[in-house]
DNA sequence: CCGACAACCTGTGAGC
DNA sequence: TGCTCACAGGTTGTCG
């Protein structure tokens, strides 16, 4: 499910039931997700004010008031591929894959579910930036650090193919699959190609196409290929306004020619053989 | 250092 | 209908 878009979107929807409130009750059904789910969390998070709901990456964070001391902590998520975070009014029956709820002052439910397992929740000390998991990350894609003399300057030894580079989390972060795909099709650029021979002006006009497509999927609400909903439960629309992305054998909708697909790493890559070179 | 690849899981859809 | 296989939004860890 989940890049930056997805986790956003989750984000927002979830910030206004969460900030000021008090956890009353952390309750983990089935501590099995990326690292399993230690025994103490529920008794270190219960009880605390939940000051902020951030996101940083694809992660998302809530930032906990100290109980008696002003230390602070963060409850980390992760959704891995199929991870998702709702927010209920009212607790509905459990759910095969439910992991986690989390069970507010007011009754608000927020509850994790993550049928493959991929994701993750942990509890890090204070900010969480020095936790090995956010030390290393690169810049966020939306914010003044990510600009076009930003990339080429971090590009511009990689001789990995730009695909590659674009989703290595030390170069930005919160680009996944689908949103490399996208960009650099609207940049015009192959995804086969070394990074560091693209030019310094397509680099430029690389970044601008990963900062308006991802806007562009958060304004849509994410997207949905199968199992992403929001806070709410709602599903994204951002797939509907895909150029590349799993379109193979459809025609460009800027050129008409075949959309191609072609394994790099492990994961599909979708071109237009004309517009992208 | 880098790149390639397997591993972690369940669910789904295609093909036979 | 049912079996088997390939593949899926992500990340980590290992090996060469």
């Amino acid at each position: 499910m989940p890049e930056l878009p997805e986790v956003e979107t989750t984000r927002r929807g979830i910030e206004p039931h969460a900030v000021g409130r008090r956890i009353a009750r952390l309750t983990v059904y089935d501590p099995r997700l990326r690292w399993p789910v230690p025994d103490d969390v529920p008794p270190r998070v219960q009880g605390r004010i939940i000051e902020a709901v951030e996101r940083r990456s694809k992660y998302l964070l809530f930032r906990l008031a100290g109980r008696d001391r002003p230390a602070r902590d963060t409850l980390v998520f992760h959704f891995g591929m199929t991870g998702s975070l709702r927010v209920y009014p009212d607790a509905p029956p459990r759910r095969l894959h439910d992991h986690v709820d989390v069970l507010l002052d007011d009754g608000t439910l927020i509850r994790y579910h993550d049928p493959r397992r991929f994701g993750a929740m942990l509890l890090v000390p204070g900010s969480g930036d020095d936790h090995p998991l956010l030390a290393h990350l690169g810049p966020e894609p939306l914010e003044s650090g990510f600009d076009g003399d930003y990339l080429w300057k971090a590009l511009r030894n990689r001789s990995a193919a730009i695909k590659l580079a674009l989703m290595d989390n030390t170069v930005v972060v919160g680009v996944g699959n689908i949103y490399a795909n996208e960009a650099l099709f609207h940049a015009g650029i192959r995804p086969t190609v070394p990074a560091r021979k693209v030019s310094r002006a397509r680099i430029a006009k690389l970044a601008a196409a990963v900062r308006t497509v991802l806007a562009g999927a958060i304004d849509s609400g994410g997207s949905t290929l199968r199992d992403y909903v929001d806070a709410g439960g709602r599903p994204g629309q951002a797939q509907l306004t895909y150029f590349v992305y799993d379109r193979e054998g459809a025609p460009c909708k800027a050129c008409g020619q075949p959309i191609r697909m072609r394994r790099l790493g492990a994961r599909a890559s979708y071109y237009c053989p004309a517009c992208q070179r």
